[in-house]
DNA sequence: AGATATACTTAACCGTGGTTAAGTCAATAG
DNA sequence: CTATTGACTTAACCACGGTTAAGTATATCT
C-alpha cells in the first residue's frame, strides 16, 4: 500500500495533534527527528495520497483515511508492546524500541493472534489506550501528576514511554499504571512533590511529575 | 549496518549454494524474483562490503562474514517460524511469509527470548535445521523421498517450505517431519509412489516426493 | 569459421526518503 | 514603513533498490 515512512509520518502527525491544536510541519520534523525540508516534501505526497489536508498557516490535518492508518499503526505498536512485555518478558522500558520496528511489518493475522492471546486488551504497559480494530480509541486526557493539588489521592493512568531511563526510574518508584498515589505535599517553585506510593514515601521532581498522568477519583480502571 | 535487501541477497546466495555448486547471478535473480541487472549491480556492492567474492564464470561465493550474515538471517527466520507455529498457533503453511518480513527487524534480544522460550530448538516446523548463534548449522543433506527404493521404511526429515498449497496437502497426508513412512511400491515412468503413513496408505506424485526429504534408518531425530 | 543463443553488464531511468543551502513569506520590532 | 526573525519551500544532491533496453562475451551448433 504505502512505504514505511508514510506510516511514521501519519503516526507522528496523529501524536502531535493530540497535544497541540495545530500540527505544524516543524512539529512533525521534530517528532520524527528529521529535517523540515523532508517534511515539506513528504506532506505533499501525503496530500496526494489523500491522507492529510494541508494549508500553510492552517496546519496539517489527517483525513479519515489518514486517521485510520495512524490508528492501525498505534494499535500494532501498543499491542506489540504489551505482547513483548507479557509474553516475552520484556521490561517496560525496552518494549517501545522493538515495537517501533515490528509495527510496520506484522500482518493482520499476527495482530489478531496476539490480540486474542492477550485477551483483547485495552491498554499497553504504559497505560496508553489501544485503538480497536475499527479505529476507535479512548481519547480521555488525564491531568499530569504535576498539576495535582497536595492532599489528593490519585490513580496513575499512564506514563510517557519515550525515555527508557525515566521508565526504569518510575519502575523503581513503583509508579505503574493502576497504582494509587497520595500527593502529600509540594515544595514551591518547581520543587519536588512528596508522594506516598503503596505506602512508601518518595519525592519526585517536576519533570517526572509532568510525565505521569493520573485521574482524581480512584475509580476502577475500565 | 546494511539495508534489508543486502540480507535477502546474502540469504538467497547461501540457499543457492546449498543446491548448486556454482552460484550464478541468474540463479540469484530467479531466487529473489528480480531482474538479472539488479543482481549485477547489487553483487558489486556486496563485493565492496566484503560479503561475497565474485568472478565472471566462477560464480558468487560468500566470504566468512557474508556466511555469518546469511546464517543470522536463517536463524531468525527459522526461530520465528517455529515461534509463530508453537506460540501463536500459525499453521505451518503460513509461517514462512510472516517470518520473511520479521526476520529483518527483530533485535538480538527478541531472538534470544524466543530461542529460550522454545527451549533452544534445533529445527523449524518444516524440519530445517536452525543455525546456532555462533553460526554453526547441521548441513546434513537428506535424500528425497522420490529417490527411495520401494520396500524401505524411512523417517521424514524435512519438507520444502515455499509452497503453502503443498504444505497443506502434506499436512492432510500426515507427512510431517519425524513421521515414519513405508514406501510400498512405485509405478514406473514417474508414476505415483504408494506409501503407508502412520498406517494409512496414500499415493503421492513425483513432484511431491521430490519435496520431502527422508533418512533411511529410523534413528531418533537428533 | 561463422551464426546464434545464453549469460552477463552497462546505461538510463524511476520512486522513496533523506540531506544541505538558498530563497520566500508573514509577523513583529523598531 | 522597513528590517529582522522564524517558518516554510524549493532546488540540487545523495544512497538505496528496483526497472527496461541495449551492448558485450561466451559457448555451442552447423
Amino acid at each position: 500500500m504505502h512505504g514505511p515512512a508514510i506510516e511514521d509520518y501519519v503516526k507522528a502527525i496523529y501524536k502531535v495533534s493530540q497535544t497541540a491544536e495545530r500540527v505544524t510541519p516543524s512539529a512533525v520534523a521534530e517528532g520524527l527527528d528529521i529535517s523540515l525540508a523532508a517534511v515539506t516534501k513528504m506532506v505533499r505526497r501525503l496530500v496526494e495520497k489523500r491522507l492529510v489536508v494541508y494549508e500553510r498557516g492552517e496546519g496539517i490535518e489527517l483525513t479519515p483515511s489518514g486517521t485510520q492508518v495512524a490508528l492501525e499503526m498505534i494499535r500494532h505498536h501498543r499491542l506489540l508492546e504489551l505482547y513483548l512485555h507479557q509474553a516475552l518478558g520484556y521490561p517496560w522500558d525496552r518494549v517501545d524500541e522493538e515495537a517501533e520496528k515490528l509495527e510496520h511489518v506484522i500482518s493482520e493475522e499476527f495482530e489478531d493472534r496476539i490480540d486474542s492471546l492477550l485477551g483483547h486488551p485495552t491498554h499497553d504497559p504504559h497505560g496508553a489506550p489501544i485503538p480497536t480494530k475499527d479505529g476507535k480509541i479512548d481519547d480521555t486526557r488525564h491531568p499530569a501528576l504535576a498539576d495535582i493539588e497536595p492532599g489528593s489521592t490519585v490513580l496513575v493512568r499512564c506514563v510517557r514511554d519515550r525515555d527508557p531511563e525515566m521508565l526504569r526510574y518510575l519502575g523503581r518508584l513503583g509508579l505503574y499504571p493502576d497504582t494509587l498515589v497520595e500527593v502529600v505535599d509540594r515544595e514551591p517553585f518547581g520543587g519536588p512533590m512528596r508522594l506516598r506510593v503503596a505506602g512508601n514515601p518518595c519525592d519526585v521532581g517536576e519533570e517526572l511529575a509532568r510525565n505521569v498522568f493520573v485521574s482524581l477519583g480512584e475509580e476502577s480502571e475500565c
